[in-house]
DNA sequence: AGCTGTCGCGCC
DNA sequence: AGGGCGCGACAGCT
């Protein structure tokens, strides 16, 4: 499969390499170009960042299949600990380490002094070609190389789809618990009176509520001691004031996460438009800057309401990272317990624990270094049973206190303890020894958490990756503006917006691809990675049979 | 007026 | 002292 290498030149102009072969044009003819090569057997298109080229492309309504992402890769191949670093070097390349990533509102835009804008994508997709197929780890790394780069296309795709947004029902619904959209500035009605209730019961006037300082003065006033205004501190308050104090702070968290200037700022034409960024955290996991992506609230889910005759496929993973656990130490009696939709259950039947919750309890506390409780009493009971597992993740742990870095299953490297990303503490060396110590903890507890979170993000990426190519597939008899795609990811969950008479078939490939990715990540032990899949019109009609409330990794 | 740090909240 | 995030508001600073 050939490689296009897409670089930008001045005055709008775009440079592709096809086998050391140039070839100039305007950027205006890129789409139509690209169009062509694409319908011609889709080549792999190389570009700084796909977060800058592809929605022109989608703009035009050209759809790419494959590319490599420089900017992505770069940041994974210099912390990856199975390459030679120095292979990465050469012209350029400092250019590369700083290169941020593209502006949503405007990604084609660089800022005046930056050399970034003229980078050879040719120049750097040959430097990491060399340097994947020198590590022993290279069928890893192309695998994940190439998962990441089709998780950029997805996120490009998901942004310029967007997720069906119905402006009038959430409207309703904020009016219904906040009152008529206040003037800027201003509380809305029903907020207000909650807070003049709080004012009365704790008789002070003049209270902003808002104000930790002022609310625990007043708190303490009338008597309360508390140490902070959190609402698990407040509950444990036998005080009048409690109850609207603590709606108040439910509601005034609603008006301005996701009241009506969100909706001004993050849905048009019918659409809320998240940004995601792939791999924007440390350990791979996808993070957004723009409209809370990653913490879609319940309590507007109800507004995410499929188009007319269309439906949302709403599906998420049963306890992913646990199943990650089992596949990646090929813990064969995990695994076992992972036959099925309920894999703390699956435990409770293997006789491992006594409840569902001493599992959960367990697992978690493994993957988390919980030390004390609950939890730590379960860590030690279930690494007997399930040695390979909890000794993978105490392996990390072990690793990251002596200061060693961790990877994931397919080679993504942890930031370095002190390295700058990790812990944002710049150049500040703890200065005692108890300092230090606790340090190296918390790292520990970072790299043992990394190498499972890591590795969840990567079979994450692989299950989009492929399920975009299915639902591509699957709407190819129909016309464009009718076929099914992915319009939202968060970690462990998908949403597709298809037509209704689609809906099975598409349930059906997301459950597909979940076990494609599976058995793509770890062939040598089945692991079982069952959906819980809802065909919903709207996405609060999303239920969650097998799984309790609470939040499941 | 801007910036940064912290809190408290939401999601996984 | 259980991991990873983003965001808005406040507070205190320049």
């Amino acid at each position: 499969m050939s490689r296009i290498q897409v670089s930008r030149l001045p005055d709008e102009r775009v440079r592709l390499v096809e086998d050391g072969t140039e070839h100039v044009m305007d950027l205006t003819d890129l789409p139509a170009y690209v169009a062509e090569r694409e319908s011609a057997g889709a080549p792999r298109w190389v570009w700084d960042d796909t977060a800058r080229w592809y929605p022109l492309l989608l703009a035009a309504d050209v759809r790419v299949e494959r590319c490599h992402d420089l900017r992505l890769c770069h940041r994974l191949l210099r912390r990856a600990p199975a390459v030679d670093e120095r292979l990465l070097e050469g012209e350029e390349s400092w250019l590369w380490d700083r290169l941020r990533a593209a502006e949503p509102t405007d990604p084609m835009l660089f800022s005046a002094d930056d050399a970034s804008e003229h980078l050879r994508a040719d120049i750097e997709d040959a430097r990491q070609v060399a340097t994947i197929e020198a590590s022993p780890e290279s069928a890893r790394l192309e695998l994940l190389v190439a998962a990441e780069s089709a998780g950029a296309l997805a996120a490009a795709e998901m942004t310029h789809a967007g997720v069906p947004w119905r402006v009038d029902v959430h409207e309703a619904l904020l009016t219904e618990l906040l009152g008529p959209r206040p003037p800027r500035g201003a509380r809305p009605r029903l907020l207000e009176e909650l807070a003049d209730d709080v004012r009365r019961l704790l008789e002070t006037p003049g209270l902003n509520p808002d104000s930790r300082p002022h609310l625990l003065a007043a708190l303490r006033r009338a008597g309360i001691e508390v140490p902070d205004t959190r609402r698990s501190t407040l509950r444990a308050v036998d005080h009048p004031v409690v109850e609207p104090l603590v709606r108040y702070k439910q509601l005034a968290h609603l008006f301005s996460t996701n009241g009506w200037a969100w909706i001004d700022q993050w849905v048009s034409g019918g659409r809320f438009r998240p940004v995601y960024q792939p791999a924007g955290s440390a350990t791979g996991r996808w993070s957004s800057n723009g409209g809370g992506a990653l913490s879609f609230p319940v309590q507007v889910r109800s507004a995410a309401v499929a188009d007319d005759d269309w439906v949302l496929v709403v599906a998420d993973v049963a306890q992913l990272e646990p199943r990650v656990l089992a596949g990646m130490s090929g813990d064969r009696a995990l695994a076992r317990a992972a036959r099925g939709a309920d894999l703390y259950q699956g435990m409770v039947d293997d006789g491992a624990v006594a409840t569902r919750q001493d599992a959960k309890l367990g697992l978690l506390g493994a993957m988390y270094g919980a030390t004390s409780g609950e939890s730590g009493r379960m860590v030690a009971g279930l690494t007997r049973r399930y040695p390979a597992a909890f000794g993978l993740v105490e392996e990390a742990a072990r690793a990251g206190e002596r200061g060693q870095v961790v990877r994931t299953l397919l080679g993504r490297g942890c930031p370095a303890l002190g390295g700058g990303s990790w812990d944002e503490s710049p150049d500040a060396p703890p200065a005692d020894l108890d300092d230090q110590d606790r340090h190296r903890r918390a790292y520990g507890r970072f790299t043992r958490n990394f190498v499972v979170q890591g590795t969840g993000a990567e079979w994450a990426s692989c299950w989009i990756a492929d399920l975009r190519n299915r639902l591509w597939r699957l709407g190819a008899d129909g016309p464009l503006d009718a076929r099914p795609h992915l319009v939202f990811f968060l970690h462990d969950e998908v949403v597709v917006h298809c037509p209704a008479a689609l809906a099975d078939a598409v349930a059906a490939e997301v459950t597909a691809a979940a076990s494609a990715a599976g058995a793509l990540l770890f062939r040598e032990l089945a692991v079982d990675f069952p959906l819980n899949v809802s065909v919903v019109r709207s996405y609060a009609d999303a239920g969650k049979p097998g799984a309790p409330a609470s939040a499941d990794v």
